[in-house]
Formats: C-alpha cells, sequence, structure tokens
RNA sequence: CGGGGCGUAGUAUAGUGGCAGUACGAGUGGUUUGGGACCAUUUAGUCUGGGUUCGAUUCCCAGCGCCCCGACCA
C-alpha cells in the first residue's frame, strides 16, 4: 500500500479529551477516530489490525472444532423475560429500542438467551451433542460511563463462544481446551508474557470462572499474581479460604492492576433451563443441555497491546497484529524505492511505502508513530552503496541489508 | 447514577462586556531533503437556546456534549 494513498493522516497532538494511552496513540496515529464517547471508528490501519487479531481467534475456535456463525444484534424480548434478564433492575446496560409498531427490542449485549433458545430447533437428541459455536459480533452496552479509550467502549466486536454438552464432565473437558486455546491466543498476539489466567467468582454452577488478565497500568480490575505458577486471583475472591483451596501463598502474591481481555465461565444449565433446551438420552428421557460460555474483545485486546507494548515515540505492534509488516521509506530515492515496493509486494510481503513528498524528519516520525515491526530506508546513501537500511521498531540499531536480498530477508 | 472540571478554526491553545490572536494542519509558489526544515501567501473558529445589556465569545440560567473520581461492569 502506498502512503500517499491512505486517507488518514498522522497527528502531532492528541485530542484533549483523550487521556487514555491506547485511544491517544491510536487516533494520532489515524488507526481510530472517535465518534463519540465510548463509540469508536476502525480506520484502515486500524481494521488492518483488528482484523489480524480477529484472524487468530479464529484460527483458534477453529482449532476448538467450533463452527462460526453470525447472530442479528436486534433481539426479542421473550427470551430475555422467560431468564429474567429484560428487566433493567436486572441488566443496567441494555440499550432498548421501539419497532414502529410499538413493540420493543432489545440491542444485543450478549447471545447466551437468544443462541439457547435458537439451539431448541436443532438440539434434539444425544447424538446432536457436544458441540460449539462461535461468532464476532457486535455488542451494545449502555455503560454508565465509557472510559479507558477503546478498551470500555458502549459499542465493540465481541468473540463470543458457546459449548453445548450432555454432562458436565464433557463441559469441563471442552472448558479445558478453551482455556488452552485462549492461551495460545494471547501468546499469538504478543501479550502471552503479561497475561495471566486469574480465578474469578464463578456464578451459580461452578466455584470459579477464568478470566484471563493482562497487567497494565490502564487496567480497571485488582489481581493477586504469583509470577512463578503464573496464576492469579481476582480481588473479588481474593479470601484465605481460596488462597488454601488453590495453595497459593499469599506471600508470594503482587498486587497488580490488569485489563479482562478475556474470560471463559462454566453456565451449566442457567440458560438452557428456563428456556428448555433439553435432549432425548440413550433412555429417551428428557436432559438439560449443559452451556459454557467464552468471549474475548478483539478490541480490547488491541488497546491492551497498545498499552503495555508502546514506547514515547508511538505504536509499537507485534509482527503477528501489525498492520503492515515493513514500512518502506523513500528518502529522496523514489526510483529505486518503487523498485524495492514492488518486488515485496510481488512477493506477498505486506508493505507500506512512504512514497509522500515529506521531509525525512517527517517520515522516520511518523514510521515510529505508525509502529510497524520493520522500517527499510531506502535513500541516496543506499543507492550508493547498494544497501537498505532495516530498523526494528523494538530496537534502536539498525542494519545494513544488500538491497538485491532484501526480498528474501523478509521472506525468511 | 453521585461528585468535580471543561466547551474558542480540522487539532492544540491565548484573550476580551465593544477589531478574536498564535502554533500545527490544509491550499498555492519557491528553497530544502537521513529525525516532525525554511520563506512568502491563503484558508478556517467563540457548542445550542434563552436572559441581563446600547452591545455577550466573555456575565446569569437551561440544554447538549466531553473529560476525571466514585459506584456499576452477564
Amino acid at each position: 500500500m502506498r502512503q500517499s494513498r491512505l486517507f488518514t493522516r498522522t497527528k502531532k497532538t492528541a485530542p484533549k479529551d483523550e487521556v487514555s494511552k491506547n485511544a491517544e496513540l491510536l487516533i494520532r496515529a489515524g488507526f481510530v477516530h472517535k465518534e463519540m464517547a465510548g463509540v469508536y471508528d476502525y480506520l484502515p490501519l486500524g481494521l488492518r489490525t483488528l482484523n489480524k487479531i480477529i484472524g487468530i481467534i479464529r484460527e483458534e475456535m477453529n482449532g476448538l472444532g467450533a463452527e462460526e456463525l453470525l447472530m442479528s444484534s436486534l433481539q426479542r424480548p421473550d427470551v430475555w423475560k422467560a431468564t429474567d434478564r429484560w428487566d433493567s433492575e436486572k441488566v443496567d446496560v441494555w440499550f432498548k429500542t421501539t419497532l414502529q409498531s410499538g413493540s420493543e427490542l432489545g440491542l444485543a449485549l450478549t447471545h447466551e438467551d437468544p443462541l439457547t433458545d435458537l439451539m431448541r430447533s436443532f438440539v434434539s437428541s444425544y447424538r446432536d451433542l457436544p458441540f460449539s459455536v462461535y461468532q464476532f459480533q457486535t455488542k451494545f452496552r449502555n455503560e454508565m460511563r465509557a472510559k479507558s479509550g477503546i478498551m470500555r467502549g458502549r459499542e465493540f466486536i465481541m468473540k463470543d463462544l458457546y459449548s453445548f454438552a450432555r454432562t458436565e464432565a464433557e463441559l469441563d473437558a471442552f472448558y479445558e481446551e478453551a482455556a488452552l486455546a485462549y492461551e495460545r491466543i494471547f501468546a499469538r498476539v504478543g501479550l502471552g508474557e503479561e497475561t495471566y489466567k486469574t480465578f474469578a467468582s464463578g456464578g451459580i454452577f461452578s466455584k470459579y470462572s477464568h478470566e484471563f488478565q493482562t497487567l497494565c497500568e490502564a487496567g480497571e480490575d485488582i489481581i493477586y499474581v504469583d509470577e512463578e505458577k503464573r496464576i492469579a486471583i481476582n480481588e473479588e475472591v481474593f479470601t484465605d479460604e481460596v488462597l488454601q483451596e488453590l495453595g497459593l501463598d499469599k506471600e508470594k502474591l503482587v498486587q497488580k492492576k490488569a485489563v479482562e481481555v478475556g474470560n471463559i465461565f462454566k453456565l451449566g444449565t442457567r440458560f438452557s433451563e428456563p428456556l428448555s433446551l433439553t435432549y432425548k438420552d440413550e433412555q429417551g428421557k428428557d436432559q438439560m443441555v449443559i452451556m459454557g460460555s467464552y468471549g474475548i474483545g478483539p478490541g480490547r485486546v488491541m488497546g491492551a497491546i497498545v498499552e503495555t507494548h508502546a514506547d514515547d515515540n508511538g505504536l509499537v505492534w507485534p509482527e503477528a497484529v501489525a498492520p503492515f509488516r515493513v514500512h518502506l521509506l523513500s528518502l529522496g530515492a523514489d526510483e529505486k524505492a518503487t523498485e524495492i515496493y514492488e518486488a515485496l509486494e510481488k512477493a506477498g510481503i505486506e508493505v507500506l511505502y512512504d512514497d509522500r513528498e515529506a521531509s525525512a524528519g517527517e517520515k522516520f516520525a511518523d514510521a515510529d508513530l505508525l509502529g510497524i515491526p520493520y522500517r527499510v530506508v531506502i535513500g541516496k546513501r543506499s543507492q550508493e552503496s547498494g544497501h537498505a537500511e532495516v530498523k526494528k521498531r523494538t530496537e534502536s540499531a539498525a542494519q545494513e541489508v544488500a538491497l538485491e536480498s532484501l526480498v528474501s530477508y523478509f521472506q525468511s
């Protein structure tokens, strides 16, 4: 992609009303645009990164054997009434609207209820189970107060996975597989080091649920981390009794702020019971379907990556989620740079080519701000020496790579 | 939802009861070209409604919006 054709532009200053690091940098770099409090648009660069994150999650979901679907954002009140969650006293983040006829509708804040209802059409026998489905879908939550940039919005995309099982053992087995998939996801997007599987309160059907918490100052949760065992406990279940049960030593725990980037939750029959999602077992008797739900917010993951990786000069993307792999800068050597650009493109390497008529300083500053992993500079120097300067965003030292071997450098 | 703060060009900021200024950005022309370069020139603004006043961007009230702290967060 030629940068001169990118409609977004970098800014030296951030809007004064953005305090969170993630929104400030993402706006300055032209990845997102703020529509209103808690609502952001993803611009081309931001969408590329978001889609990289989504792609990784999708691969891992498919690896679990889950099937992707897409449910609607408009939801019928009756299913929510059946689970006693329509009342705004019970669920206070509802966005509700009405049809022209006057009947009420809800804007999706999650999908347990309508999905459970949907599955009544497809689940009837023990032979139909177990299975799992997932989606990337827009959720609306009428938060009292939006904050933390893209990490707590009123509208956001969520990956939600739901499992349907015959027995608790079957649920448990899937749950453990899902936990492993989650760990792989956070490792792949570059948050492995700072993300902890965290014990949290479990609701009615199990003692604990698990959250995946990424350590970061901008986080809203307080967790207690055992760095050796690489597990953590959410403040909400931090009691001596729980510590003993989990075999954790209070002395070794460190209090940290963290952001919840994912969670996994055993639902049991919380939804299948009120919505009558049952199956016939081998004896022909009706049994309740045992469910689980598993969420990840790709936008929040993106925000967490910014919060934990960015430096004073701007964004720093891990390779797996960067909008482009290579940022090619032409410093007064357009002819040669264009040649290199075309060669890289042809080789299938994702490259952003800064072909703008701008000063060197501006191009360098923008490259740092955008945070693309590899910066390749083609200038007059390199034309004379036959080498390009290649620098990683995470390193300060650059290296010289012969122009003719650039493509193979990035293919390996 | 309770408390606090703030609304001036696209962005960031000054200032005043009587001409609204600066920087960045953007446009044009030129000089530059390895860390946001320079000169000239142009462009564009007082959140909305009401009140006080000869006159309101400024003072008062209301609304809307934004930010922060707290509460909340299947």
